[in-house]
DNA sequence: CGAATACTGAACCATTAAGTTCAGTATTGG
DNA sequence: CCAATACTGAACTTAATGGTTCAGTATTCG
């Protein structure tokens, strides 16, 4: 099995709904691990456990305030995963291009 | 738990590096299960399973030719993933803004 | 025809993931 | 001080992943 790089773990990380999801409450302001939990009916040690790996890909950063753990979105931009996305999207036009050369070829006609 | 949508099961299957890097090696042309799998050093059903992965999200497209399976870029797009990383790149910058704003005040209790 | 090739499916295994409960610890408010 | 609150860690359960091997089936080639 290959090793698994930061960009495998931050795919891997967004590809949970309930991690959107929190990411995109952080959006609009911090949140203790209680408050995320509770829209989601989820106990506090689930939600304790979301938030690391948020953490651990740099999605979230988190600071001990009292007895409340403060999360708010962290310093990670996602610019690997756009980039990866995007030159994706670049070699599916190329093949797209490719595929209508063949089809200009064989059929003779277009649309 | 939330049931996985295909936005999900997308990220997931960008998650795998082999999976990644099987994409990329399609964007060259397509190619058969064996041709795949020989560069990884793997079993043709390791490479068939994750080839079948990627045929779930669309990603890959394959036909049976012969005794081989020929598998090239699918129809998917990721306009979805895309969309979602942009609207997420958007969000932290509108937080790092408040964040600004509240550095000016000095002080700031949240919300 | 018969052997080699290319894939396929079933069964298995080890690891990780997502969630729980339960038993703590630390902080706060009265 | 004491009780309630908020989190934390360990242990456990269940299910999914990523891989394997082995025993087929279908196809091609000499």
């Amino acid at each position: 099995m290959v090793q698994y790089s930061p960009v495998d773990r931050t795919f891997a990380a967004l590809a949970d709904p309930t991690r959107r999801l929190v990411l995109e409450r952080l959006g609009s302001g911090s949140a203790t691990i209680s408050e995320l939990a509770q829209p989601f009916g989820m106990s506090l040690t689930g939600m304790k456990k979301h938030v690391r790996v948020l953490e651990e890909t740099q999605l979230v950063a988190t600071e001990k305030v009292g007895r409340t753990r403060l999360c708010h979105l962290g310093p990670r931009r996602l610019d690997d995963v756009r980039m990866w996305v995007e030159t994706y999207r670049q070699m599916v036009n190329e093949q797209l291009d490719r595929f209508g050369d063949v089809l200009d070829r064989t059929k003779g006609d277009r649309q």
